[in-house]
DNA sequence: GAGTTTACTGTAAACGTTTACATTTTGCAC
DNA sequence: GTGCAAAATGTAAACGTTTACAGTAAACTC
């Protein structure tokens, strides 16, 4: 299985191996004889260029890995399908680091650019305090990394990131469910070091400041991210002495937990408690009843994120652009049947 | 960002490179003087090792390949956890391919390992036909090509595989629902060339037929391994003039989607209809009612397809082992509440 | 202390490309 | 045909490793 290298081409189709190369990567400089002569020698000798030598010789390997949580989470695989249109039409491949199974640290990542393993990072996770540190400490604004999806930390500002506004919409959905009469609203939020979620915590938080509304203990719940966390979230809710009318899952996948957790001990929904989604994956027209959710274009951040990486690595290591405003893209509130006003006491 | 090299701490070390590559490869073979001097030089220069020169000079570039239907599917999301657990330990990185929103061929699938791209592949998803024989074709058994899940098409017996026994596991599903008191069961399958729902539709018949139960025209219905076709089949199937009592879903994604269907139009599950999934995947508790079906123990198919990827790897592109024999595992029923005696007509 | 093994280190080639530079060929104007 | 520019091609170095081989130093054996 010994592959046919440049040289074998060359010596076929009796050019040297200077002109192979050249009617590969720019056959204009090459005369159309000659390049009938090298691709009849290709043909025949069915060469393919040697990848490993090429990404060597040119210092860049066409890869791009993404840090992300969890590929389980049916939002991130549909930011994934987005990177993954963005980096086949641009010809890149993908390599998936989840940071939920892995410990691989800031450290590692960045050793990766470093050693041109990857050409560039995407960050879809927010990594520990200390890990964006040691990124943006590596980098010297050197390493090509786009954010997406999460607000950008404040260590992380030297860095462009594609997402929507987690803090308005956040506010949006808690808005809704006091519009339709809620007072007592509960919080199933993400882990402390989810930037994410803190977002949409906030957002949650601004909203019910501003309608007076009061949160009492116990009433914001860490879910963990997970259906299982949202389940004993939901029950500790339930539990409460003073407990919510609605509750407000930062996640989808938790608000299928929730939904589950209530119906299990016989409450309906949203007869008895309202529950209101986040991220509108496909399970969330599904579920019963159906999700109210918030609607991110999942697959547009994806693309935006890929290509914007793209620039990042195409444009060099030296030219610091300057520009690296995030880029907002729209949420939109989905009114399904998972929320509707409290009963009456 | 000019990344020292190993020239450089040679430099700083006062010894030959040859000398420095030793100290990171085999230790053994260096001094404990010199070894600590070249320790030093690596801190100092903050070197570490260009991956993409190794690959190169090495043949090897310690990624693999994994091709499947879709991410997006939460059963190959514990497929893929499993696999990440195996590459991580044997230091192996992953490129994803997608079939399902991905034009690549069997050619440039084949192409990526012929030019060392990639050290192998895992192949999750059927190809077409066409497909399989391109890369049966290209191996001369060379590539080193693992299957995970399922049942090995005729042409690709040349390759290992890892999966349980989906027909078996299909009739003890039906024969479940034969248990039950079903005579009228209906099945929604995946698509025409997805060989693991084939087998599991095998399965089926075989089961029905040995019951001696007839299987009308219509109660078969693709559902396309999506929520919304088995929303499209489960109306078919419910439209049926002489209705199926019992939905047998090849799948725990097509099962939910069947759920919802039914439940749309007014079915109680399961006093009216009974359902049954595939997979236990993790939504399958969580459905409502919760779902009874098959479950595979989808991470340790990972992590087996890919030690054993890791073995054809290694025992190198020669010696064909010649033992090819499928490693079965094991399934398990599990039963939910989604399947209850027939109403009495 | 000579001879022999062993342990360590250095030299240099090799891996398959790309590309700056030098050289040759072609095309064109006169 | 001569001269000259442009186009096409060849030569050879370079990329950063690994590793076979040769060489040297150290550690034994007698």
């Amino acid at each position: 299985m010994t592959t046919a290298s440049i040289k074998e081409v060359a010596r076929i189709a009796g050019v040297s191996i200077a002109t192979v190369s050249r009617c590969m990567n720019s056959p204009d400089k090459v005369s159309e004889k000659t390049r009938i002569k090298v691709q009849d020698a290709i043909l025949k000798t069915g060469y393919t260029p040697n990848t490993l030598a090429q990404s060597f010789r040119r210092g860049r390997t066409n890869v791009v890995m993404v840090v992300l949580p969890s590929i389980g989470d049916p939002f991130f695989t549909d930011v994934m399908r987005g990177i993954r249109n963005a980096a086949d039409a641009k010809g890149y491949s993908i390599i998936i680091n989840e940071t939920q199974f892995n410990t691989m640290t800031a450290d590692e990542i960045a050793a990766m650019v470093v050693s041109r393993q990857t050409d560039g990072i995407i960050l879809l996770a927010s990594m520990s305090p200390f890990g964006t540190e040691v990124l943006s400490a590596k980098s010297h604004r050197a390493l090509p990394i786009v954010v997406g999806c999460e607000t950008v930390a404040p260590e992380l500002t030297v860095f462009p990131s594609v997402h929507i506004d987690n803090v308005a919409a956040a506010k949006e959905a808690t808005n809704y469910l006091i519009s339709r009469g809620h007072t007592r609203i509960g919080l199933i939020c993400g882990a402390a070091n989810s930037l994410l979620t803190k977002d949409r915590e906030f957002g949650y938080r601004a909203a019910m400041h501003e309608a007076e509304l009061g949160i009492e203990d116990g009433w914001v719940v860490n879910g963990d991210l997970t259906i299982e966390g949202a389940i004993r979230a939901t029950r500790s809710l339930l539990n409460h002495s003073h407990r919510p009318t609605a509750v407000f899952c930062t996640t989808d996948e938790m608000a299928i937990g929730c939904l589950h957790s209530a119906k299990s001990v016989g409450m309906r929904v949203p007869a008895d408690l309202s529950v209101m989604g986040f991220d509108d994956t496909r399970y969330a027209a599904v579920t019963d009843p159906p999700l109210t959710t918030i609607s991110q274009p999942a697959t547009e951040i994806g693309e935006r994120v890929m290509y914007r990486l793209c620039r990042e690595i195409e444009q060099g290591r030296q030219s610091s652009s300057g520009d690296n405003r995030p880029e907002l893209v729209a949420h939109r509130l989905i009114v399904r049947e998972s929320v509707a006003e409290p009963a009456a006491e």
